[in-house]
DNA sequence: CGGCCTATTGAGACAGAGTCTCGATATGTG
DNA sequence: CACATATCGAGACTCTGTCTCAATAGGCCG
């Protein structure tokens, strides 16, 4: 499904030694479609049986998330989850149904950012703007019955 | 500091029982000059020796947070904190020294969700905002000694 | 005012997330 | 190939949040 070369590359570069775990755990990531929870991550490599220790799970996603490979997003029910992402700034709608994500550019948002500044006063160092809803296949197959989500 | 009679008027109205402990912690939440952890409202209950169990407390935050008395944010630690708020949909600026917040009214955000929606298909039920960074007051007193944080 | 029904409580068990330590191991370099 | 050390796995530990259950207190009704 997707290319783990990029994530290993990238932590190569940043002068991370590429071991084992870290190979598993890159082709795991690539392979999820959408958001995942650290949790998931564990099962995942425990349903295979790589020996990858939930500490390590743990302490990579934390680097691929300081290398920016990998974004941490709070989803409404208060988990914590993760996003496989390109190195820009930007941000995430999720799928409430499906867990898919899709990344958003900064429509307008740095306009807003400014304007909240100067009213309040505030210097905004930053912001975190998260999008819930149904991604178009899933409203698809929703098209009969209709339920309101919020 | 602040009066929490609405507060009380409002669980009330709801069918909520007035209790001692509810009391309590409608007063400690109004004295909360900015944004608060649970941990820090049953420590706050422990230091006046109220008999306010943990799991009362998270009770009480959460039938508040149903209300819309009390919102819940994602800090960028990864910590869940909680804010006093009206009962109008809107979002928070939060200043990452003092903990102080303030609301912010939806400039222009609604039309950048609709954007979104457009461009990426997705139907947008839910979102979530976040500032985070220098209120007025910490941006004076830091003046001398500049300090980047983001 | 006193009693009753039941919402609410506190204590503590429990589940899960995330961190940390430590001895063992694998990695990249020289 | 050997070495210095980054990284690892296991498991203890802390912290958050939930749940259960017997005891209690709130407010309504007579």
């Amino acid at each position: 499904m997707g290319d783990p070369t990029p994530i290993l590359t990238a932590l190569e570069n940043a002068g991370f030694r590429l071991t084992e775990p870290r190979r598993a755990l890159a082709e795991l990531i690539v392979e999820q479609p959408g958001h995942f929870t650290a949790a998931e991550l564990v099962a995942a490599t425990r349903a295979r049986r790589l020996g990858v220790g939930r500490a390590t799970v743990f302490r990579t996603l934390e680097a691929l998330e300081r290398l920016k490979i990998v974004e941490r997003i709070d989803l409404p029910s208060g988990e914590h989850a993760w996003v496989g992402c390109e190195r820009a700034h930007h941000h995430h709608v999720v799928c409430s149904r499906c867990g898919r994500s899709s990344e958003i550019r900064d429509a307008g948002l740095l306009a807003l950012v400014r304007d909240v500044a100067e009213r309040t006063g505030y210097r905004v160092d930053d912001h975190r703007l998260e999008l819930f809803g149904l991604c178009p296949a899933c409203l698809a197959s929703e098209s009969g019955p209709v339920r309101a989500t919020a």
